[in-house]
DNA sequence: CCATGTACCTGAAGGC
DNA sequence: TGCCTTCAGGTACATG
């Protein structure tokens, strides 16, 4: 489900909701969702909420909590506890009598309880709105690589925040071509697909994000952005911009959306 | 280094 | 209605 804007969305309102609240109790209703590792007393108070990448930290007076949504996770923060609904698989209580749950239908979210927040994201790169990622920089990251440009993004080692969706878009908006090899990009081609990149989860940030099945915000809103897709499951529809028709390809397994005019394969 | 396959899970959607 | 297959926004890990 939730990529950068998404993550961006939860960890804005989690601030607004969180910011001050300590910690009384933890439920945990499925083990695997909660993480512990190392010392970390639980009941403390929240300190500071930041994101990188895909990922949500929440700091406390002397640990962290990590939380990586994966496909279908969601925080929700509520004040009468939810208890017993389905999918409900950790529920922190707050002294103040607020309720953070963390609802996952699929189970591969994962919640960690740890001193080392940076031992979590060890693989994880630069992220994508960091204002340290200039254009140059990303040519500098991508020098000496032979992948895919569309694989190259997904994986998160080396920039970190864009998925499955917003890689569609950005690629479409740039007019590259999922397969084109890194090492065939020209420095005018990575300028222009990292501005897009900054640009389109900007974007989506401003819209709340994308909602196409699971996706909440904290207090149970959905996102806007899905009106504004271009390519991701648009497959068959025509392209805006020359009226072709737009396909679905399969790369690194997952489903591929493009324009075969607009985007033209270079290798 | 790179590509591919599998595992982790559940639910929705499509074919028959 | 029901059974079966495929697919889903993510990532880690194993294997050539």
């Amino acid at each position: 489900m939730p990529e950068l804007p998404e993550v961006e969305v939860v960890v804005r309102e989690l601030r607004e909701r969180l910011i001050g609240e300590r910690i009384k109790a933890i439920d945990v209703f499925w083990p695997k969702s909660l993480v512990k590792n190392g010392e970390c007393a639980e009941k403390q108070v929240i300190q500071a909420i930041r994101r990188h990448g895909k990922y949500i930290i929440i700091e406390l007076q002397s640990c962290y909590l990590v939380v990586h949504l994966r496909m279908t996770g969601q925080l929700i923060v509520t004040p009468i506890a939810r208890k017993n609904e389905k999918h409900l698989q950790v529920l922190i209580h707050l002294f103040s009598g607020k309720f953070l749950h963390f609802f996952d239908s699929r189970k591969f979210g994962r919640l960690y309880l740890t001193k080392y927040p940076e031992q979590v994201m060890q693989n994880v790169g630069m992220d994508a709105l960091d204002e340290h990622l200039t254009s140059i920089k990303l040519q500098s990251l991508m020098a000496g690589k032979t992948t895919g440009i569309k694989s190259y993004l997904l994986d998160q080692r080396h920039i970190a925040g864009l998925g499955n969706i917003y890689i569609d878009e950005v690629l479409y908006e740039s007019g590259i071509h999922p397969l084109t090899s890194v090492q065939n990009l020209g420095a005018d081609e990575i300028d222009v697909l990292h501005t897009t990149i900054v640009a389109t989860l900007n974007l989506a940030v401003r819209h709340m994000g994308t909602t196409i099945s699971d996706y909440k915000t904290v207090g149970g809103g959905f996102g806007g952005y899905q009106s504004f897709l271009h390519v991701y499951k648009k497959e068959n529809t025509l392209c805006p911009r020359c009226n072709n028709k737009i396909v679905k390809i399969r790369v690194n397994n997952r489903g591929t959306h493009y324009c075969p005019q607009c985007q033209v394969p270079k290798k």
